[in-house]
DNA sequence: CGCGTTTGACCGGCGC
DNA sequence: GCGCCGGTCAAACGCG
């Protein structure tokens, strides 16, 4: 049994191995054996004293007797060993049989929930049988198709969203957009199509099962992004109306709410507020994915919240009190990472996943600790946060913040006092070294990629987060029969690869450690622990063909 | 004139 | 039921 408790069995050769172990060590024939040894022992001894010898005789038909007797007890116990190792087996392949079983499930629902809501819209809805998964004893998609219908007929403002092909609305499924994608055609980041965003419209719907409504809530996923910056935006290479302003309780800042304008109906908003404990923080929460191409400035930023958003959600989407409310934490040389996973019954509407890419906590009022206790009155629990203050991320913000002056308002390194104290001039000269007008800025995006591409390499706890997401991908292509996902499944397994020995080169980081985990259980054993633990749908669409996309306006 | 921002009103959820 | 609060809408306004 300590072999069970070791290590459960995952596979029949592990299993197997098991029992061999087992019966290695506790055999009857081993303490036959063992015995007889014994005996032949004292039998040399009493040799020596044969005037004892009656004696000895009785003793040793005694030991003998006791001594099968222990082999039948012995023999007893092995068998229940083995019959208990029998039934563990089989139950562990019945809990796989039914695991898949669920999978399959929800990709039948999936489809025809797409060809639902592909008929109310009259517009092609790409199937997405690959994101079943996510809905994992989450939500169903016939509720989110419902909530789409109650939208449509209580809001028919929005019509463009949902004409543009907004079904399945879950903000789950933020999506990679991975590099290969951006230097090809830019195909669509995702259909995004599967966002029900504003989040009144999905509290609108009357659910009638609580549990689906809770599920709903869970899969809202949010990715905040701390950074220093000076300019009132981020430039993450996208186009944003302002469609919106408040004050926030507990913030003398306002926060401003934007809107993605690359294409009409994308669902993606961003909210943008300046930290209250340091004004030069810039927290831009990220909501939703887009349903067009992205500039190829955009899809850094977008990967980067997506991947953050799957290695979010892979938490979520699993009920193993296990991973949620993990807190992984590793200390490298000079920061902290944190990656925290919060219990995914929270409370909270929508989870968020923070990226931090502040300078080195140090240097800021606000440590990761003091920052996760800075959010509960927004996000009462555990914000789930990825914390990449380090002294290489130090110059992301000041890329991503040159700004739209187009969109912004005034600068808060204007009117703010508490930018004044900004410790931080090689932002303000990046800042001000970019052109006044520039919107898609040939170099300050290009910049801004080889910014992102730099963290992506250096920071391991972003590799393992884009590993992960990497990950989910070439499990939703092992159950495919596709070529072409197949194909994908090869790359991805190769990405993987490349990431794990970066990961394994560089520092070591419990996010790497997690994946590299992952990565070092035997493939079968790596692809069943993938699948449970991982969203499925978080990079599909990076790999879909982008004629998958065609049926969306814009 | 078109586009984007501003800002007060409005709406819905939530807690008491 | 009421008030608070976050989020959104849309008319007014400003700018090029």
């Amino acid at each position: 049994m300590e072999v069970l408790l070791m290590k459960m069995p995952t596979t029949d050769a592990d299993i197997a191995q098991a029992i061999a172990c087992h019966q290695e060590d506790c055999s009857p024939e081993a303490k036959k054996t063992e015995n007889r040894r014994k005996l032949h022992e004292n039998a040399d001894l009493n040799s020596s004293s044969p005037s004892h010898e009656d004696l000895v005789d009785s003793k040793e038909e005694d030991e003998l007797e006791s001594a099968k007797a222990e082999m039948g007890e012995v023999m007893e116990e092995n068998e229940r060993l083995k019959k208990m190792l029998e039934k563990i087996q089989e139950n562990y392949k019945s809990l796989q049989l039914s695991f898949f079983e669920i999978l399959q499930q929800g990709a039948v629902k999936k489809s025809k929930c797409s060809s639902i809501s592909s008929d109310h819209n009259d517009e092609p809805v790409v199937l997405e049988p690959e994101l079943v998964s996510l809905s994992l004893g989450r939500t169903t998609p016939m509720e989110s198709v419902k909530d789409e219908k109650t939208t449509s007929s209580i809001k028919s403002k929005d019509d463009p969203e949902i004409k543009a092909g907004l079904t399945l609305g879950l903000d789950s499924k933020f999506q990679l957009s991975s590099p290969q994608k951006s230097s090809e055609d830019q195909v669509k980041e995702d259909d995004g199509a599967a966002e029900t965003w504003p989040p009144n419209k999905i509290q609108k719907t009357t659910s009638r099962n609580g549990d689906e409504d809770q599920q709903n809530h869970v899969k809202r996923a949010r990715v905040s992004v701390r950074a220093r910056c000076d300019a009132p935006t981020m430039n993450d290479g996208c186009q944003w109306r302002k469609y919106g302003q408040k004050i926030s309780k507990g913030n003398p800042c306002p926060r401003a709410y934007y809107r993605c304008t690359v294409a009409s109906g994308c669902p993606v908003r961003k909210q943008v507020q300046r930290c209250a404990e340091d004004m030069s923080i810039l927290i831009t929460t990220y909501e939703g994915n887009h349903n067009h191409p992205l500039p190829v400035s955009a899809t850094a930023m977008a990967s980067t919240t997506s991947a953050a958003a799957s290695m979010m959600l892979s938490g979520s989407s699993t009920s193993q009190p296990g991973l949620n409310g993990l807190n992984f934490s590793h200390h490298d040389n000079s920061t902290t990472r944190q990656f925290y996973l919060s219990n995914s019954t929270s409370s909270s509407l929508s989870p968020t996943i923070t990226l931090d890419v502040t300078s080195s906590p140090s240097h800021s009022p606000l440590s990761s600790s003091n920052y996760f206790n800075s959010f509960p009155t927004s996000f009462p629990r555990f914000p789930r946060s990825l914390n990449f203050s380090s002294s290489e991320s130090n110059i992301l913000p000041a890329v991503w913040g040159n700004g739209y002056p187009g969109y912004g308002a005034v600068p808060y390194y204007q009117t703010q006092p508490g930018n004044s104290i900004l410790g931080n001039e090689s932002q303000n000269q990046i800042y001000q070294s970019l052109p006044g007008n520039n919107q898609q800025g040939g170099a300050s995006q290009q910049s801004l990629t080889e910014t992102l591409t730099k963290v992506i390499t250096s920071d391991p706890s972003f590799r393992s987060v884009i590993a992960a997401a990497i990950s989910s991908v070439v499990c939703n292509s092992a159950k495919s029969e596709d070529q072409t996902d197949q194909k994908a499944q090869h790359f991805g397994q190769k990405l993987m690869q490349a990431i794990v020995s970066q990961n394994e080169k560089g520092q070591s980081s419990c996010s790497s450690s997690y994946f590299n985990g992952l990565a070092s259980s035997s493939s079968q054993t790596r692809s069943s622990l993938l699948q449970s633990s991982l969203p499925f749908s978080i990079l599909n669409s990076a790999f879909k063909p982008a004629s998958d996309d065609k049926g969306l306006k814009n």
